[in-house]
RNA sequence: GGUCCCGUGGUGAAGUUGGAGUUCACGCCGGCCUGUCAAGCCGGAGGUCGCGGGUUCGAGUCCCGUCGGGACCGCCA
């Protein structure tokens, strides 16, 4: 019940079932409507909606002003109902109107027109811009996903358990926010970039199954899907292997979306990161269009064509004029800059075909191409006159990246678009390329992920080739969170420490804290973190994060409402220990 | 660190080969108005064209720099 001392409805509560009620409501004053001085039509707000108070004496009232209207419920006149309002079949008349607070204009108007008004200001003004309808249900929605999460994560065994935002410093990774100790000068706290660490001790701990909706801390450049500090669902379990913890998560995952759309999402998908590779060339694939990649090397195998001879993988995507018109009739010009995006990326060139009634190829490098190489293309790629077709040969590497970059510039909807995809990317590599310096395979993930079993002979001899048992969940091309099933075993752990050339004496000084728990009896255990807000932000139809955070930070990491941040007094600093360093030369 | 786009009364925009702070809508203030709902009509106020240089007889407009906002790349093990 919202009734309270002072209101007996909510406005956007009110309907016909309600007339003849004598009703107080409360709440700003939105647009007002005069006719002479005894006559005003007064929209009054609050969180739940609109309703219309007629006020038939002489009130001065003006935007925004806090108001509470006590009068009783009719129905509109005949053919004054308004049919964009949920209580637009009545109205509060006789009222009586106590003016609980004045109110300055805003700056800009409290309603949708405010979409249009520069993101800075309705920071700066965020409790006004809160007001609004949109970020109301963008606060109501996020608080839905959180509250279906923690219901699901509960009923499934799950602990809620409380981790610190105080903790070590641990450089690997992303950077940190660090705070300066007080009682010791020159030692920091950092503030967790996820609870990691603090999460599998609790499986050491035998907490069996733990969740937390965390807050994380990045101190990395701001993006559209990225803020300083973040909530994840953050999960760990004991006893698991992969089955169960992407059962468990996706759970979780569905029940969230549920609450928010009234519909269970169909059962969450699934591909290796390997064929995501191959079909969508990133490892975060947008399911909600085609324009698949097409294998053609061995198309080419003997081909005269310099660029296409001896080349490691050569693909294509087929650009059909039927879905992409506008980008399979590309002129000259598009052409040529679809080719320097290929090149910036990282391919020596990008070979494009237009083709013809009768399967015929327009294309620059057509007179390089055998009769029976063009035929096998066309029907290989099943394209139709009108269609353009993209084709680049490079190492497997870059020619997958570089067509699923293109993929998505001509083809991905903006990421709140339906249907919602989800997908669970698998078998992710355990390393990724070679540290230019040491020669040694990088981690693709961290280095605490469980090897896959049938890859672990290759661990000495072919690193580059073993999978991990980490996993992504990926939904319309954003990255909602990772996973994977950690090492519990001593011996395994310093044999992947051994491929990154991490010796036992560095890998105790860095992850000592962290490793020696695991010498009282880890048992086996994986989990898992997603982001509530860019679940929240698909859910509820944005595309950017910051509109589902009551309180975000601009792309330069700042608060246009309390200047965050800001110098410190000289006796802060002090007391911290902490001396700051000259202003650059030049400055 | 990089690429690209943006910055004009409170808000959103237009501003042509460089020619007077010009224009439009909303908001604001005042007046009129008894069924409106983006109410309507009349009148009014409100500006360092982000900031600093430069070119020019003359700069919102051209050039350089800088600050701020946004998208992306790097980065996010």
């Amino acid at each position: 019940m919202k009734t309270t001392a002072m209101r007996t409805h909510m406005c956007g509560d009110l309907r016909e079932s309600d007339i003849g009620a004598t009703v107080s409501v409360c709440g700003w004053v939105g647009r007002r409507r005069e006719h002479g001085e005894k006559l005003a039509f007064v929209d009054l707000r609050d969180h739940s909606g609109i309703i219309q108070c007629v006020v038939d004496n002489d009130v001065d009232v003006r935007s925004e002003y806090v108001i509470r209207v006590t009068g009783v419920v009719r129905a509109r006149p005949e053919g004054t109902v308004n049919s964009t309002l949920s209580t637009g079949s009545v109205e509060i008349g006789d009222c009586v109107v106590e003016v609980l607070n004045s109110a300055e204009p805003p700056p800009f108007p409290v309603d949708a027109r405010a979409d249009e008004v520069d993101e800075m200001i309705r920071l700066k003004y965020r409790y006004l811009d809160i007001r609004r309808e949109r970020m109301q249900k963008n606060l109501r929605v996020r608080a839905a996903v959180n509250s279906a999460i923690r219901a699901e994560m509960e009923l499934n065994g799950f602990l809620e358990v409380e981790t610190p935002l105080l903790m070590p410093s641990t450089p690997e990774g992303a950077r940190e926010f660090l705070v300066p100790s007080r009682k010791d000068h020159g030692s920091f706290f950092a503030l967790p970039q996820s609870p990691q660490l603090w999460k599998q001790l609790l499986m050491v701990a035998g907490v069996d199954r733990y969740y937390q909706i965390a807050r994380c801390l990045r101190d990395e450049d701001l993006r559209a899907d990225r803020q300083y500090e973040f909530m994840q669902l953050d999960a760990e379990m004991s006893f698991v292997n992969q089955e169960d913890v992407l059962e468990n998560i996706g759970r979780a995952v569905v029940a969230a979306a549920k609450a928010v759309t009234g519909v269970a999402p169909p059962e969450i998908q699934r591909i290796t990161w390997r064929e995501a590779m191959e079909r969508f060339g990133v490892d975060k694939p947008d399911l909600r269009f085609g324009l698949e990649l097409v294998e053609l090397t061995s198309l080419f195998s003997s081909t005269e064509f310099k660029a296409f001879a001896g080349a490691e993988c050569i693909k294509g995507i087929r650009v059909d004029a039927a879905t992409y018109p506008e980008a399979a009739a590309y002129g000259r010009n598009k052409l040529d800059a679809l080719t320097d995006r290929a090149k910036k990326i990282g391919a020596k060139g990008l070979v494009w075909m237009k083709v013809q009634a009768g399967g015929a190829v327009d294309s620059p490098v057509a007179k390089f191409l055998s009769d029976d190489e063009r035929a096998q293309l066309v029907s290989t790629m099943g394209a139709v006159e009108g269609d353009l077709l993209l084709l680049v040969a490079d190492s497997w590497d870059t020619t997958v990246e570089v067509l699923g970059q293109l993929r998505n510039d001509i083809g991905r909807p903006p990421v709140h678009e339906g249907p919602y995809r989800y997908v669970w990317v698998t078998e992710f590599p355990l390393f990724v390329g070679v540290d230019p310096v040491t020669g040694r395979p990088r981690p693709g993930h961290h280095p605490f992920c469980h090897p896959h079993p049938d890859d672990l002979h290759l661990m000495s001899t072919e690193p580059l080739k073993v999978r991990a048992l980490a996993y992504d969940l990926v939904l319309n091309g954003w990255e909602l969170g990772s996973g994977s099933i950690r090492i519990h075993e001593p011996e395994l752990q310093r044999q992947v420490f051994n491929e990154l050339g991490i010796s036992d004496e560095e890998a105790d000084k860095r992850f000592g804290f962290f490793l020696q728990p695991f010498k009282y009896g880890a048992p086996p255990h994986g989990g898992f973190a997603f982001g509530i807000d860019r679940l929240t932000a698909i859910l509820a139809g944005e595309e950017n994060i910051r509109e589902v955070i009551a309180f975000p930070k601009t792309q330069s990491g700042a608060d246009p409402m309390t200047n965050a941040p800001t110098p410190i007094e000289a006796a802060q600093l002090a007391e911290l220990g902490l001396r700051l360093l000259p202003p650059p030369a030049g400055s």
